[in-house]
DNA sequence: GCAGTCACGC
DNA sequence: GACGTACGTGACTGCA
């Protein structure tokens, strides 16, 4: 067995290490309600190890249970090592799952420690002439007697381990003492962190200087009159019970019974199926990559196959139309290709009208497959009408915005959708980064039912759907329906336990139709004027760069960070003030600082404005015109944000700039469908501010918004304790700031950083904040309390969000989590009564047959273009439908502005 | 393709 | 002294 390698993990010392060293945000996992955290970063630590050293046996000793046990066995001594955390012992069971998975031999034996069993093994190991390396993240587990090489993980940060080496010679010469010696030197002065009491009163120094002298401490007692100092030697005659009871403590007992064979320990493959359940469990997505068990995801759980029913005449299409008829309810899974830049066409659709009867229907295609049978999408479409414009037949759906805005271009209204299970999932955990049918079945219904990416493959190998196999994609449309139709009792009854039934059924449900219809009807550009601002745009740019090249004697990539902080920092020689993780930071905050030192800096600052705004907003928007209906069509997002808010994509409509003259221009490219309509913009006033007014019940504030009062200069004048008529306009900035800062849940840092101030003074304002507003300090602490205890934040509408982040003991992980705990509550209570106000607003223009229709949410601010003749009427319903969204101790305001373009309204 | 930097909104 | 600092989307560079 010669030179074989034994590697040794101190299972014990190391997963405390992880425990408290490795805290970092990808550490952490809710799934089961458990916070993974140290058995992540153990696997992690462990699997590098591997790696490095490739041993050909492996272990990892635990003690059995808290390690203060054996210890306990001394009458008379009082255990004073803390025990195990609670939330690392819960771990330990998972902990120990993943180790068995993976295959390796876990020891540990009662009334031994981790120590003991490390000693023992290591001994038996190299008596057969192995090799032995020590895995351990214990600073003095080096007392060991045998020659095992130890190799120590030392400071860890979230991601990232370090290794030192630390052979015996190092550690010997270190303490100047020898391996026995150390034994008795710990011993004498104790080592509280680990247990060993020692004797009271002597000190390292006086340790080591009596075991250099005596050897030993029995050889001190048995010359305990050559102790020539009386302190000293009282103490120790006093204490002699101590001692030994310390050295044995001290000692680790390397002739334990025999707990198991070295040849046992020879390491044995991964059980890989089983590690990726658990890993899949606890969402550990970066180990099952490290791991390579990507790959093997199919074979987690193996993938259903189905036959799925055909239908492509019209024959079978009306026997599908009567069974879902009857069954008056079915799950639907739509199969959309893009034709073209703009165009969605139906390649197929699979439904679900039972249990486990589906059937897919084959539809025509330019590219389909020449040898496939199927029905024209316009002659599906005919014979389907009734059934999907019938209120009374419900349907079960995933994604269904996509779906209903397909339809409204093809002139049908779907109606009686009655669950969308990308939405109910999201209001379960808006924190997932996906939300995928293939997941939820997963997860209810512990099936593999196979990802669309695998359907269809990415990159290079895509495969639209109109050129797929037919049965491929019959089986696997098939399949999703069905687990759809399945899915809607045990999600549903999720929603139910968590109380959010109202929240799904009367705010996102009904909401989806509304981003559809927003979508569909779109937002007019005025393209000529577009054009005109982009000229003006490239002349102004072009005279910049000349100059900016000037000044720096050479041309160069401006839009290149890296070539500008070559030219600023190198060339011109300006100070740096700050760094980026690859050079310098040219960032506007760097640059304004620097603005009086060089007069190139101007010149970049608005070179940088004017360039933003030719090619995100002039260029990006020419490029999403359609040029069919001559409008932008932008995307809602109802499942991106962890708050609760909408987001909008391609283009993203909620960042047109508004804040600088130059880039607000940009607004009156936003006009009416045609002369016939109007754009009315109503805004809520402060709904923030307003709702932690509300959830607070904080009188003072309650009181500022029943006034009606310029809710920034009252903040002010009770801040800075002076009468509303002298608050300046400086103070009355800085109170913004502050509210602007609870809003958005940001820290002292952040409000420093705005207000060009320091922490402390930042600090400072937001303390004297919380004084004035006794309701909102008190508030901040319960929600922290509440979100702590049990694990979520909801907003007033039942909202929820999960923070892990609160348990985790890194100071600034915890403070995100605190911040977030309390700014949650308030943006997502905001966007659930904007949700509100738009389901209201949208059913009110319906209901009354107006032609005016919603076009854009921003957030507190939702735009309709209004028929000149209904302007009156459609400013009553905005106003009155926002301001009755919700009703809280507070009134809500809204503000309705008129215009025929955008930059008009305000 | 991807990460990094920068900039716009609420 | 750690650590990175509300929520989003998009354009661009520079590297693989």
């Amino acid at each position: 067995m010669n030179n074989e390698k034994l590697m040794i993990i101190d299972g014990n010392s190391i997963i405390n290490r992880a425990f408290y060293g490795l805290q970092g945000k990808q550490l952490l996992s809710t799934s089961d309600g458990l916070y993974t955290n140290a058995v992540y970063g153990f696997i992690n630590i462990l699997y590098k190890y591997l790696e490095e050293e490739n041993p050909e046996y492996l272990c990892v000793a635990f003690d059995l249970k808290a390690p203060t046990f054996r210890h306990k066995e001394f009458e008379g001594y009082k255990a004073n090592r803390k025990g195990m955390p609670p939330e690392l012992a819960m771990q330990m069971p998972v902990l120990k799952d993943v180790l068995d998975a993976m295959n390796i031999v876990r020891l540990e034996m009662e009334g031994y420690e981790a120590d003991d069993i490390i000693g023992s093994v290591s001994v038996c190991a190299e008596s057969v002439g192995m090799q032995v390396v020590i895995v351990t993240g214990d600073r003095d587990s080096f007392q060991l007697v045998t020659d095992a090489t130890r190799v120590k993980m030392p400071t860890t940060r979230a991601g990232k381990t370090e290794t030192d080496e630390y052979d015996k010679a190092r550690i010997l010469e270190k303490y100047g003492v020898s391996p026995s010696e150390f034994i008795d030197v710990k011993g004498l002065m104790g080592d509280p962190s680990d247990n060993i009491p020692g004797v009271p009163g002597i000190g390292e120094k006086t340790a080591l200087d009596l075991i250099r002298s005596f050897g030993s401490i029995e050889n001190i007692y048995e010359n305990i009159e050559k102790v020539t100092k009386k302190g000293i030697r009282e103490k120790l005659e006093k204490n002699r019970d101590m001692a030994a009871l310390s050295k044995r403590l001290a000692a680790i007992d390397c002739a334990m019974p025999e707990i198991c064979k070295v040849v046992d320990l020879r390491r044995r493959d991964f059980d890989r199926e089983r590690l990726y359940d658990l890993f899949k469990r606890l969402e550990f997505k970066k180990l099952i990559e490290k791991f390579g068990l990507g790959e093997q995801q199919s074979e987690a759980l193996p993938v259903v196959q189905k036959e799925i029913a055909v239908i492509d005449d019209l024959d079978g299409l009306k026997l599908l139309k009567n069974k879902i008829i009857s069954s008056d309810h079915c799950a639907v899974v739509y199969l959309l290709d893009k034709e073209d830049g703009f165009k969605k066409s139906l390649a197929g659709a699979a439904f679900c009208w039972a249990e486990n009867e589906s059937a897919y229907v084959s539809l025509k295609s330019g590219y389909q497959l020449t040898d496939v049978k199927y029905i024209e999408e316009s002659a599906f479409l005919d014979e389907f009408r009734d059934v999907l414009e019938d209120p009374g037949i419900k349907k079960y759906g995933h994604e269904m915005k996509d779906f209903i805005l397909y339809l409204k271009r093809k002139g049908i209204q779907l109606k009686g959708l009655d669950f969308d299970t990308m939405i109910a999932a999201y209001v379960i955990n808006p924190s997932k980064e996906t939300y995928r049918i293939s997941e939820l079945a997963q997860q209810y219904l512990a099936v593999n039912i196979g990802s669309i990416e695998e359907l269809s493959g990415k990159g290079k190998a895509f495969v639209s759907f109109f050129n797929m196999e037919l049965g491929k994609i019959s089986s696997a449309a098939g399949l999703y329906a069905e687990a759809l139709f399945k899915l809607i009792k045990p999600v549903g009854e999720v929603l139910e336990q968590n109380g959010q039934r109202e929240l799904y059924y009367d705010i996102e449900l009904p909401l989806i139709e509304v981003l559809a219809d927003m979508e569909y009807r779109g937002f007019k550009i005025n393209p000529g004027y577009l054009k005109e601002f982009s000229a003006e745009l490239e002349e102004k740019i072009s005279a910049l760069t000349k100059g900016i090249y000037d000044m720096a004697s050479e041309e160069f990539n401006i839009n290149s960070p890296k070539q500008l902080g070559v030219i600023l920092f190198e060339k011109l020689g300006l100070p740096v003030i700050k760094k980026t993780k690859t050079g310098y930071s040219t960032d506007a905050e760097v640059l304004e600082q620097l603005s009086d030192r060089h007069e190139i800096i101007s010149l970049i600052l608005e070179y940088r404005q004017l360039v933003k705004l030719k090619s995100t907003y002039v260029e990006g928007l020419l490029n999403v015109i359609n040029p069919e209906t001559g409008k932008i069509h932008s995307s809602f997002n109802q499942t991106v944000t962890v708050t609760g808010r909408i987001s909008s994509t391609e283009p993203n409509l909620q960042n047109i700039p508004v804040k600088l003259e130059m880039g607000r221009k940009i607004r009156k490219v936003f006009v009416p469908s045609d002369e016939s309509f109007v754009l009315c913009d109503a805004d809520y006033s402060q709904i923030e501010l307003r709702v932690l007014a509300h959830i607070t019940g904080d009188e003072n504030m309650i009181l500022a918004f029943e006034n009606n009062e310029d809710i920034h200069a009252t903040t002010a004048s009770q801040v800075f304790g002076v009468a509303k008529e002298e608050v300046t306009s400086l103070m009355r900035g800085r109170a913004k700031a502050v509210n602007f800062g609870i809003v958005y849940g940001i820290g002292d840092f952040s409000l420093s950083k705005d207000l060009g101030i320091t922490r402390k003074e930042a600090r400072r304002y937001i303390d004297g904040y919380l004084e004035k507003y006794p309701g909102v300090r008190q508030y901040m602490h319960d929600i922290v309390q509440q979100g702590k205890e049990g694990g979520f934040v909801a907003t007033l509408f039942g909202r929820r969000r999960y923070l892990p982040e609160l348990k985790s003991s890194n100071f600034n992980m915890r403070s995100f989590g605190e911040r977030i705990a309390m700014n949650t509550p308030i943006q997502g209570s905001a966007a659930d009564i904007i949700k509100i106000a738009m389901v209201k607003v949208y059913n009110e223009l319906k209901s009354r047959g107006l032609k005016s229709r919603l076009v854009l949410q921003v957030h507190d601010e939702l735009i309709i273009e209004a028929d000149r003749s209904e302007i009156e009427e459609v400013e009553g319903i905005l106003k009155e439908s926002m301001e009755g969204a919700a009703s809280l101790k507070v009134p809500l305001s809204v503000e309705v502005k008129t215009g025929s373009t955008w930059y008009e309204t305000k």
